[in-house]
DNA sequence: TTTATTTACGAAACCGTTTTCGTAAATACA
DNA sequence: TGTATTTACGAAAACGGTTTCGTAAATAAA
């Protein structure tokens, strides 16, 4: 099918050299078993032809690819680009490719992927769920398969494995608790829709945190937006438009804060004189926006990092194994003029 | 070393079923020489003990991978992540996988990269090169391996390909007549150092929007930034600080707008008052910026788009063959309030 | 009815490595 | 000096598919 020009395999450079295939083959990866004048000699042709292994035939052979998988919502999203960042230094480092999927928070994609990778196309998976995950056995399914999978961010509490997060809990209570000290009564919590397992730690965090300030917690005030939909957008204006509005918002997710500037800006709310907010946010414009967001801001690249870490670590071992872990990173509360009094 | 359980093989599937290998595969990938009622039997037996094959064993025997491989300096970036979902899109479409590489803007990551797909890792090549690449041999060899490869965005104009572009020269062209019209008379372009190939066109928009206009280019408004030094940024502060001081700025790049932003901030210079800004951004973030930022926005998705779709199109062919050309696909100008009067 | 063609499949080679195993020569041990 | 180990390599069998080619039976053409 393709016009691939000419290519060097072992065999030839075995002939040239006068030596066998394996040979080649296992001076290439410097084994133990070759001589090291022979070594020598075969890595200067190597060298002197530009000869490159061919992967598939590599990966077929010794029944592992050097690439791991990782699997995201999305990609437009400043932590996961970030996230992305700190696999890739770690994969670099070790010699892994990287193969990228995104779900677009669609469960069934998110199944799609995970079974071909029971293809044995990945040594190993790095998996930041969708928000529709609710089931998990297509996660379990793929590990028992014994591919070796570390969550990040996004986990599934039930499923067991290694787990690279922040602080959900404590952020949380600590950015409604900041809103609080600020003198904020009413206080929204807008989130997405996450069917189950992914974390309601940053709700439990802002529920605890009213409760212990004597707040009382309202249902209400939790806004759960669908995909991107108008009327989640005319709810949380409407939130802010009644006689006894919403003085405080906490956008549980980088996207919603958007909303809020937007929102105010349209009823002509001042941030913060009428409305203090607060954003989980890794975006770089954070301190440029009007007025400067006041964040929590995740380690993106150190939690990607630590995960890929954790991941190619195993993959190292004879025997794999990945302990029954939960690293937690902490986020940073940085404060900005969206929360001032 | 992977303790795989079980992997369900051709071999397998043809006992079961008293069929040899090759009438098996044939009939999995929808051969002609199979009959549907055997067709149909395969399927069942594919189906019920989910069988799915080695990629790597396809891809050795097929000589090709049914993946492309995507090279950009950074995920971190709007417009590239962007980019990425409009390739991604393609690919999902037509069964390829994405391989994402990062050169961080170094050329020496790039050989590399390019280098190891020699290997016939890849079935194809998006390519948006680095900052600091200049020289280009390593994409013809490459390109003369027979490895099919698409440019996009950050394109060399040396390299015959087919190249998906946007309008840089008359976005440029178009931003600073804009500026200009509002009444700047010293106008700023700023860029980041690109050593050769890589457009000069938005430099020259700028360059001829300004003569056309009957102001004089002045070679020290160009201010070409290097990889995040502090000194370009004290450089542009003096500029916002002499007594003749700038009253336009365009950042050609997305990263560079906020620099610009902070400067003007720690000077207590008016935007648009004092200074009119225009950055060539695709933040979503843009419209919440104090002010909102006036910017040319580059169709990141349709310009990954277009490029993957060519790159399949040509892949899908008997004889693989690109085109020699360049699609333009225009950028839009976004008025905000950075450049009201 | 005979011959040509098509249909539906199987045998075997092949893709380019890795891995296992066998072995002659070199070295160590006793 | 004879035996046990190492050392350094090669032959051949994987790895799990794809592809080429050959062929018997079924169908079409003459």
């Amino acid at each position: 099918m393709n016009q691939k020009i000419n290519n060097l395999t072992l065999k030839m450079l075995a002939k040239q050299l006068g030596l066998s295939v394996s040979t080649i083959s296992k001076a290439i990866r410097d084994s133990h078993e070759i001589s090291d004048t022979t070594k020598k000699r075969v890595n200067e042709l190597v060298q002197k032809l530009n000869y490159i292994p061919n992967p598939y035939a590599s990966s077929l052979g010794s029944r592992n690819s050097k690439t791991i998988g990782v699997v995201i919502p999305e990609v437009v999203d400043s932590f996961f680009a970030k996230a992305i960042n700190g696999i890739e230094s770690i994969a670099q480092e070790n010699g892994y490719h990287v193969l990228i999927y995104l779900t677009h928070e669609s469960i069934e994609k998110e199944k799609q992927i995970l079974k071909d990778f029971e293809s044995g196309r990945v040594d190993g998976v790095l998996l930041s769920v969708s928000r529709e995950t609710c089931s998990h056995s297509h996660i379990n399914i793929l590990m028992n398969k014994g591919v070796p999978l570390v969550f990040f961010d996004r986990v599934v509490d039930e499923v067991k494995a290694s787990k690279v997060v922040t602080n959900d809990y404590e952020s949380a209570y600590k950015a409604t608790e900041l809103l609080i000290k600020n003198g904020c009564k009413q206080i929204l919590f807008l989130s997405f829709l996450n069917t189950l397992a992914i974390s309601n730690k940053r709700l439990n965090g802002y529920k605890n945190a009213l409760l212990d300030n004597r707040l009382a917690f309202i249902e209400k005030n939790i806004l759960t937006f669908q995909n991107d939909s108008k009327k989640d957008y005319l709810l949380l204006k409407k939130k802010l438009n009644l006689t006894k509005r919403a003085d405080g918002v906490i956008a549980s997710v980088e996207k919603l804060a958007l909303p809020v500037y937007q929102a105010c800006e349209e009823l002509r709310l001042n941030i913060p004189g009428d409305v203090q907010v607060i954003g989980f946010s890794n975006l770089d414009t954070a301190a440029f926006l009007n007025p400067p967001l006041t964040t929590i801001t995740q380690p993106a690249f150190e939690i990607g990092k630590t995960a890929a870490a954790l991941l190619v670590k195993a993959l190292g071992r004879k025997k794999i194994e990945l302990a029954n872990e939960e690293i937690i990173i902490p986020s940073t509360l940085v404060l900005r003029r969206s929360t001032s009094l």
